[in-house]
DNA sequence: TATAAAAATGACCGATTGGTCATATTTTAA
DNA sequence: TTAAAATATGACCAATCGGTCATTTTTATA
């Protein structure tokens, strides 16, 4: 990596957060470069302006919530265990594997009206974990764990929606009851579905 | 209502739809000047400053929300006709009932780690919510309607997640398929507690 | 080590931000 | 009808915004 590439690189490492936390909109170039300690012609050697930056942060947040999910569902062996892990992992909203929040909710919600880019990105995002989810219950149906009439992409997508309304409740009021009611119902759901 | 209680008025209805779309940070006061046709001086006149004028547009647009809700509950009957009628209300968000999508979502999101103040409001919108529908449930249970070992608090808080995250999953697809697959899996537990 | 290229700096730019205020106009009520 | 109070106006303010650029410093390479 050459030095300009760990720079950009560190940049974005930086802004990240700032962005998830703030909102694309509210967070200046200054902000950044408080958190870099770098100056503003240093910033646009890297990044040719704002809407850009705030690109790369998005994707940057959105990688490192993919990779962690990955590294959780590593170790699921059969469906049920996966989608459990899968549950587990999104079920502590109060201490969220990134900063911030869930950025699906974060960028989704603000590029709504305002950035197509950045809703396509998160549109897709989504559109990843629904398939993820769809194909685990599916193996799972295959492989004879599930009851064969389970609706796979259905219950992926009502999961999915679970979830995220869940981050929402539980961020709002400031722990988790409301998640932790959503885990439960989740749960019990998948092990009506075990044969 | 005085002319100035008239002009208050007349500036958080203008303005609510504008901060329920671009966000309170990315909504700048001209903006409101351009949609009100009244001048700086004037909206300095009814509110003391910008964060006065977003919080009386979000609870303008929570409680439009909150009478259209209550309009489309009015004619259900049973407790499952009106739980019906509470999905279907909210089951249609790229045509939704407030201009620029849920509020719950919009503001909650944004507020999350800037607006202590706005945070609050959303949470209490979310408890009324969560608290109605549990009233619902827990009226069918008593009226025989649904069988009695149902957790209403529980799905309660499960239902009102599934229809927050399925709005943001349908705003971000720009279609309703995946807000349907949620109508459709949320009637289809509802009635199964039928008796 | 010399040199060209890349990266970093910070002063500077015009535009826009939220907000103020003296003044003018309109509303209200005696 | 009149005079005080309420409301509306728009010029103005300092601060901040995203962004540029000549210059200096650092890096990479021959």
């Amino acid at each position: 990596m050459t030095k300009g590439e760990e720079t950009r690189q560190f940049i974005i490492e930086k802004a990240a957060p700032i962005f998830n936390t703030k909102g694309i909109a509210a967070t200046s170039m200054s902000d950044i470069m408080e958190a870099t300690k770098l100056s503003k012609g240093s910033m646009y050697v890297h990044f040719e302006n704002k809407d850009v930056l705030a690109c790369a942060a998005v994707d940057h947040n959105m990688k490192i919530l993919s990779s962690k999910l990955e590294a959780a569902l590593r170790d699921g062996k059969s469906a049920k265990e996966q989608l459990f892990a899968y549950i587990d992992f999104f079920s502590n909203p109060i201490n969220p594997p990134v900063i911030g929040g869930c950025p699906l909710l974060n960028f989704g919600t603000e590029a709504d009206d305002t950035n197509p880019i950045v809703k396509e990105k998160v549109n897709n995002a989504i559109k990843r974990g629904q398939q993820l989810l769809t194909a685990i219950i599916e193996k799972g149906i295959a492989d004879k764990e599930f009851i064969p009439d389970w609706n796979a992409s259905e219950f992926a997508t009502a999961l999915f929606a679970m979830l995220e309304g869940g981050h929402l409740m539980s961020r709002m009021s400031g722990n988790n009851n409301n998640m932790n009611a959503i885990k439960k119902t989740l749960k019990k759901i998948i092990s009506e579905k075990l044969i």
